[in-house]
RNA sequence: GGUCCAGUAGCUCAGUUGGAUAGAGCAACAGUCUUCUAAACUGUAGGUGCCAGGUUCGAGUCCUGGCUGGAUCACCA
């Protein structure tokens, strides 16, 4: 049952009856009715003028009287101004809840609308350096959306694309080379991504040196930049890399596979996984194919020094290169080539869906372009989910300065402080050790995931080191505390022998916070809904604390075991139980996990 | 300079796609634990919605122009 739909019907009929007319569907507008008005769901009657030709208070107590009279439980009306506020008797609402109460699964679409799926890439990191804060918002964004997805009844591949390739690669496999003595994960104890990325930031420090020297005798910046050595070396590893020397090859496999080690321990504690994951490696020789036939379908062209390039002049754009003067590939070539392996594995797909930062909207726009040139009508299926910078209250993360916060430090950071937080409050003293681990990492992670995923995707962030550390308020702790609280309340009520079960027949009024939260939580199927279609993450996020502010007062103001009368005792717990359901779902969404206690 | 994005309370963010008197949290101040978990609840204070026009019965939301900040325009990824 939905009470909207039934009411925009009504409308259409009343209207017709009324007005001799029916109305445009976008002319009838239903909200729900704002707290200081009286009544549950308001109809803005000032696009019906039109049709009614009358003003709008008369129009609404036109309107209102009708659907008091069609409508069973419509038990009344208000008109302020323009606006009709419907009063909806409380059978509606206990008869709402009975059947959102029965549903194992309410507002989770759990069969599949379609067999093609939605493709979502996310993380794709470089494996010359550990991940960071940029990367927990992008993990955490891509595998919330593909659960949104799922909650929406589609089919979803989770994919990640490894940058294992180029000339960044082969800058960290050179410092190693030169001055990394042999060193290994196991001989240092080190995280194998942190240690090949110490070499990728020795590399640039010993680049900047070469640079230096060259300026002072006499180059300018550019030619110094184009002639140090080092450069040169690591570009000549990248051509020897693409020849398929053993050597490079050998030393590439073995850093990499250094760093897949450290990934995996990353992602884990994230709590991300893949369907499917790509390599450059794999993907780039796709790239180049494309790029050949496309020449010779003269839909590119090649200079004189050998170079490719797409000329995008037709929509407003500048040329883009596409293989460089040696031949190497360039990013973009890998990406076309592995847009068309993915098309090609699923048979292919309802959207593509890239989640990467906003730096990257031009790369984006072109490869939609490059992909319609050379013929493939699904390009209108890639879209690039672009999300902001997360930025710190001193402004951008820049290497140089040492301020970028690592998401493994990030992590024990966070984990750290919810076990001295929880320590000091002192609930979990008959918990074992390791019990207590468990529930200081649910609450460390839900802190963290929380507050990245609670701004809209689309918005650049900055991230408080001491704030998102805070457990009070709009966080993930204060959403975990009252599922845990509602647990509790149960646990409580099965040691006491109270039973819930059934609905009783008797129905006394609904006090105002039960009718506000039976309406909230009614509310959860659309705001899933929404969430897809936006493919935003953060709208689950507010609707959590929403729900969980609205169960806070509800559980401050009213009895539930201690209620005398046992019909209300028991609507109250099924309240809860309901509420603990929808919290657990929604944050689920999220990829957070609720504790039994806290 | 071109293109794109953003600008809401001291700070971090919401705002149901154009609807009523713009909401939360943090920080500040004042209350509420002998009672189902006080990581909670209640209250006070805090706003020229960047500025100026325009469209509309109605604009934080749409359009134009400006201001400020960010991103991007690489034979980097």
């Amino acid at each position: 049952m939905n009470i909207e739909l039934i009411l925009r019907e009504k409308i259409r009929q009343a209207s017709k009856i009324l007005f001799q007319q029916v109305p445009d569907e976008k002319l009838i507008q239903i909200q729900p009715t704002r707290k200081d008005f009286h009544g549950d769901y308001t109809i803005v009657v000032f696009p019906l003028l039109k049709i009614s030709r009358k003003n709008p208070e008369e129009t609404a107590k036109e309107l209102g009287f009708q659907l008091e009279k069609d409508l069973q439980f419509v038990s009344g009306f208000n008109v302020v101004k323009g606006f009709l506020n419907l009063e909806l008797n409380k059978e509606i609402w206990k008869d709402s809840f009975k059947e959102m109460y029965g549903q194992e699964n309410f507002g989770i679409e759990s069969s599949r609308k379609e067999t093609i799926p939605y493709l979502v890439e996310f993380s794709s990191p470089n494996t010359n350096k550990p991940l960071h804060l940029g990367h927990i918002r992008n993990n955490l964004i891509g595998y919330s959306l593909a659960k949104v997805l799922e909650a929406n009844g589609h089919q979803v591949v989770k994919t990640n694309i490894v940058n294992d390739r180029g000339i960044h690669i082969c800058k960290s496999m050179l410092a190693w080379q030169k001055w990394g003595d042999k060193k290994t994960p196991g001989s240092t104890g080190k995280k194998g991504d942190h240690l090949v990325g110490d070499y990728y930031v020795k590399f640039d420090q010993e680049l900047k040196k070469q640079i230096a020297g060259l300026e002072e005798t006499g180059k300018s910046k550019e030619e110094a930049g184009k002639e140090a050595p080092l450069i040169q070396e690591a570009q000549q590893m990248l051509h020897d890399w693409e020849a398929g020397d053993p050597q490079v090859l050998e030393l590439w496999k073995e850093m990499n596979s250094w760093v897949y080690k450290g990934f995996d321990e990353t992602y884990k504690r994230l709590g991300v996984e893949f369907d499917k994951i790509y390599y450059e490696s794999d993907t780039y020789k796709l790239g180049k194919e494309l790029v050949e036939e496309a020449l010779r379908k003269a839909i590119l062209l090649r200079k004189e020094d050998g170079s490719v390039w797409a000329d995008l002049s037709e929509e407003g754009l500048d040329e883009k290169l596409l293989l460089r003067a040696d031949g190497t590939a360039v990013y973009m070539t890998q990406d076309l080539g592995t847009a068309v392996l993915r098309f090609e594995d699923n048979n292919g797909f309802e959207k593509l869906i890239y989640v990467v930062g906003n730096e990257q909207n031009y790369h984006f726009q072109v490869l939609k372009i490059i992909m319609k040139k050379l013929g493939y009508s699904w390009s209108d299926k890639l879209y690039h989910l672009s999300y902001g910078m997360v930025e710190l209250p001193e402004g951008k993360m820049k290497s140089r300065e040492g301020t970028v916060v690592d998401a493994d430090d990030l992590m024990d950071e966070m984990i750290q402080t919810a076990k001295e937080m929880s320590e000091e409050l002192g609930k979990l003293e008959d918990y074992s050790e390791e019990e207590k681990e468990g529930i200081y990492k649910k609450i460390g992670m839900g802190a963290l995931k929380y507050f990245m995923l609670k701004v809209d995707p689309k918005k650049n962030m900055t991230f408080d080191p001491r704030e998102s550390i805070d457990f009070n308020g709009n966080t993930g702790a204060f959403i975990q505390y009252t599922y845990a609280r509602i647990q509790s309340v149960i646990r409580k009520a099965q040691e006491l022998k109270i039973s819930w079960d059934g609905f009783s027949e008797e129905i006394s009024e609904l006090l105002p916070k039960e009718k506000e939260l039976v309406k909230i939580l009614l509310n959860y199927k659309d705001v899933v809904t929404e969430a897809g279609e936006n493919m935003s993450p953060a709208l689950i996020a507010n609707y959590c604390y929403e729900l969980v502010k609205e169960y806070n007062q509800f559980y401050h103001d009213h009895s539930i075991l201690r209620e005398l009368d046992t019909d209300t005792r028991k609507f109250r717990l099924q309240l809860s139980e309901m509420s603990g359901r929808i919290i657990k779902s929604g944050m689920g969404l999220l990829g957070i996990e609720v504790p039994e206690r806290m």
